[in-house]
DNA sequence: ACGTGATGTCAGGAAAACCTTACATCAAGG
DNA sequence: CCTTGATGTAAGGTTTTCCTGACATCACGT
């Protein structure tokens, strides 16, 4: 799924590793999400969008939108 | 994660067996959605919230978000 | 040339989200 | 009483998400 994670992080400075300890997860996860290996749980999208302050279709991109 | 997805189903009078039919997943993850016993992944919540009409944070209550 | 930091890949494992099948309950109707 | 439909649980398996650790690359500064 695409999303503008690298986007969000390069903007603000950060590294792959300071946004996974500020996600709580793991730098393999960040680079999981970033290069499209896989979808982060809802969970995991909710702790994204509170941290940059956007909502969740903001950020990853949803395939299923109507219109 | 606590949701409206019982509450949103019931409302159209569906099955748990129909609303899958509708999402595209087993009748078993209706009942684990409902019953609390997981969180759907990104995508399975893309889907219900298009099937619904509604954002994904009206249906499925964010535990981060700000204020 | 050397070291350091940032990024990516790979291997192997753990946990969560899904699956099918089977069985139990309970309400409503005939 | 019996059947049917809707709901829930349980067991066991597959796929996806996330983990740690190790290693390769590449840009940068010294």
């Amino acid at each position: 799924m695409r999303n503008r994670l690298r986007e969000l992080r390069s903007a603000r400075g950060w590294t792959q590793e300071e946004l996974g300890r500020r996600l709580g997860v793991s730098r393999q996860a960040v680079i999981a999400l970033e290069t499209d290996k896989h979808d982060p749980s809802l969970d995991l999208a909710y702790r994204i969008a509170a941290l940059f302050g956007e909502p969740v279709e903001a950020i990853f991109e949803n395939p299923h939108a109507a219109g």
